[in-house]
DNA sequence: TATTGACCTCAACTATTGTTGAGGTTTTAT
DNA sequence: ATAAAACCTCAACAATAGTTGAGGTCAATA
């Protein structure tokens, strides 16, 4: 790992530097950017640039990613940001906390989800027409529709 | 909806039943077909018709896909299992345990998840070194290389 | 029997999230 | 000054999970 010299402290970073420090690739890099998820500055030679407050953006990328959120509403959330200074807490506070209305979200849904396993497992209700797998539409709440319920005869 | 006759009730299903009752597209049956999740007979004429306990595969296909598995997963699951008799609690059973071992990990993973955003919301933690957002391997657990820190100077 | 809706195949396309490689340029170190 | 390592762009490819459409066939109903 390069020794990061005292006088180098606030240089900007390489997109090599800011691949390995954040641990993706330099190839996602140069994608989050085509996406508007970060921003570079150009030496003359054309080389990418990042202040060093892109290694916190990559990791509330990141962060967000590991709770389901898609990189579309990832940039959403990100581009009322500022990108030239490194986030506050009262920023990075406003994303989380409508992130984290997320993924709690998706912790119920995958915790009731859960249950019906388990309470069909025990129960052998596979075999009833109140087994919420044999309804999809309750248990899966998809879009329209109200519940059509399974036939009689698919039983075991 | 097709009022369906009595003695019509263990006639196989078309595509279009199949799709109404299961609530997935007619494309999607298809494609389930390619990937080897779902079999079906054919008429004369080349059409499909589906034995009614193609309803409980598709249920379970999406049951199992709501817990983040892959459709290629699914299949290695339901390969083992027959196709020309309704499933059983046992056959059931024995697919949901692991896929429900597999829910709780991903539910326990998404609660630590949360519980970060929690406390880094609450702390203002962001500005520390011993924040885990600002340590995403140890949050992430990615794959390899131990915990790279960032540096200070990307601090509020 | 004729027609209409449902069905068939196959290829191409969508969206997401990247990775890989070719061909060429810049930066850094010696 | 030169060579190696790192960088650049752009296009193509990959995997997942399907959807859409063209061109043609089948089957149920009037």
């Amino acid at each position: 790992m390069t020794i990061v010299k005292n006088t180098e402290l606030r240089r900007e970073l390489t997109v090599g530097e800011v691949a390995e420090r954040s641990g993706v690739a330099v190839s996602t890099l140069h994608f989050y950017e085509t996406k508007g998820l970060i921003r570079s500055n150009r030496t003359r030679g054309n080389q990418r640039r990042y202040p060093r407050g892109v290694l916190r953006r990559v990791a509330v990328i990141k962060v967000a990613q590991r709770t389901g959120i898609p990189l579309s509403e990832i940039q959403d959330a990100l581009s009322v940001l500022p990108d030239d200074r490194p986030l506050t807490v009262e920023d990075w506070g406003r994303l989380s906390e409508s992130w984290r209305e997320q993924l709690n979200e998706r912790i119920t849904s995958l915790m009731a989800l859960r249950d019906h396993l388990t309470s069909c497992i025990g129960c052998g209700c596979l075999s009833l027409r109140e087994c919420p797998l044999r309804n999809p539409h309750d248990v899966l709440s998809m879009e329209g529709a109200g519940p059509r319920l399974m036939d009689e005869d698919s039983r075991p």
